[in-house]
DNA sequence: TATTATTTATAGATAAAATCTATAGATTGT
DNA sequence: ACAATCTATAGATTTTATCTATAAATAATA
């Protein structure tokens, strides 16, 4: 059985005739009779009685009847669906974010993206951006927005924002005071770095590197806004993202101070799996991102146009 | 888009895999790549995101999925009815009766039917034979329970029950006393006939010629139970089938009397157009009716077995 | 009642398509 | 880096859908 069947199938039971559905279907009308004849044969029933003016369709002829327009009607609703690109309601995606884009980047959007398709239902994946990686990689995910440089052969990558990572003290520590500081005053504090697996501390170990120090006494963390919190009370100092400790600094708890020669800052933005295929739901989202902050025609010209 | 398609692709999509779905299907990958990507290019959209280890539905796929599952539904639905030759719940079909059958032959065999086929729905016409023999001939109705001798190409017949057709009396008649009477006195009186259109006034109007007699005084009729009464009140005597006047012979508002060498009856049957296919449940009923009466035999053997 | 027109069925030829084999190009995991 | 596994592609083959021509049956008409 094909769906070809039960089209002229249901033009011959509308018109009461094989000739007449023939021209409806515009095909000649031995097509129509085998057609029919073929669904007869596998479904083991007559499905039209035949010899008068007009065909009459059996009680086969009529339960298939019922369920041909039933699945007609399906069959034209998701092409539709499908050629215009609509949401299912209930359907949704999942993409991946670094606590710092959900937190402070991507809010607003994501306000907005609401009312553009209010029935589809987001679910963001906050997660270092290693691990959101391999979301992308398995497929799990569609997009993430990441910390940059990320390099690998089946990733691609496109910046939206850079965000300094300056040198942060504890309001009463005796830096606060001055202008500014060197490495080599830096290390002889007691750091607080993210953990090695981030991207941020692999960009502040290469700083280091450059400039051929290495901090001594160390803590190692995972949570920006954790790191934030040992700073302001003392416990040591750090770089942190701008968006991180932007609320602090306005308060007073955190002073900002100057790492002569140095300037720390790491890149964050979107990333997917090579090659991979964009549903219009989901594009709308990453294209909102670029737009509100850079990257939109890098982003064109990586994956193609507007199409 | 065919059904092929839909299994293909719902097979891909539970399996995240081409390659294992192809080996499901019982077909080659190539096959199955080809599928998908034909049902990718008339929908416009991509629906897997190839790549991985596994391939993952994009958006518009789980749109699909869930139309395709419905559709698939449909189909293997309709396929199980048909071919175990349910019915539909609603689902019914017509046939026709005259008057006699559907007060004293069918009855009973309605009342087991019911039972048999539930969710059947029937709609009995009841109305002189001829027209009933229209409604065949134009197919619509199944088939239709007549008076016989019924001649005509494209209809076959199968007698069930041979009714006789006494003269009858109201009780006061002159001739409830005797025991029997001849033709020449039954055509002095006044005679309730059935009308012309009928076969039984056919049968009794050949009875008369061969008989070389003519009726006098005539009042035509269709409805035997009008007939009947205008008999017992003694407006005239008729020539009425036995079915139709058993009541009131036992309650003794009429008189049976005997007509000299001469047989009135009439045959009851199944007509049905000449060569038309019977639906599981019609056949059914049709072969109880048999059962009941007669003419099983003939039936079988005029429509080949109980295939 | 014979005749004409219209209907569905059938046979054989043709066009379309689905499927297969073989192989290339990519990716994953060891 | 290598072996195994996956999807995509090209070309051949088989299947099947469709068409043309025609027969057989039926309904309408003269």
């Amino acid at each position: 059985m094909n769906l070809y069947h039960l089209r002229y199938f249901l033009s011959v039971a509308q018109t009461g005739s094989f000739s007449q559905a023939a021209r409806e279907m515009h095909v000649t009308q031995p097509t129509v009779s085998s057609g029919i004849a073929e669904l007869e044969k596998t479904m083991g029933v007559r499905l039209f009685n035949r010899g008068g003016k007009r065909v009459a369709l059996t009680m086969e002829g009529r339960t298939l009847v019922n369920y041909a327009m039933q699945i007609q009607d399906l069959v034209e609703e998701v092409e539709d669906h499908l050629q215009r690109r609509d949401v299912l309601p209930g359907e949704g995606f999942q993409f991946g974010a670094i606590d710092a884009a959900v937190t402070y980047l991507l809010p607003d959007i994501l306000k907005d993206y609401r009312r553009a398709y209010p029935s589809v239902s987001l679910s963001a994946q906050v997660a270092p951006s290693r691990y959101l990686v391999d979301d992308l990689l398995m497929n799990r995910s569609e997009f993430a927005v990441i910390s940059l440089p990320y390099d690998h052969p089946r990733v691609e990558t496109v910046s939206i924002y850079r965000d300094s990572m300056p040198l942060v003290v504890g309001a009463s520590h005796p830096f606060a005071a001055r202008e500014s500081a060197t490495l080599q005053e830096v290390v002889q504090e007691p750091l607080i770095l993210f953990h090695t697996d981030s991207i941020s501390r692999k960009i502040v170990d290469e700083r280091f590197a450059e400039a051929g120090v290495s901090p001594g006494v160390v803590m190692e963390m995972r949570s920006p806004e954790a790191m934030r919190k040992l700073v302001e009370v003392g416990v040591g100092i750090s770089f942190l993202p701008m968006l991180t400790v932007q609320e602090s600094l306005s308060a007073g708890a955190l002073k900002v101070v100057d790492v002569e020669r140095v300037a720390f800052s790491r890149e964050i933005g979107v990333a997917w799996r090579r090659g991979r295929y964009f549903s219009a739901a989901i594009r709308y989202l990453i294209e909102a991102i670029f737009e509100a902050y850079q990257g939109l025609e890098v982003w064109q010209e990586k994956v193609g146009g507007t199409k």
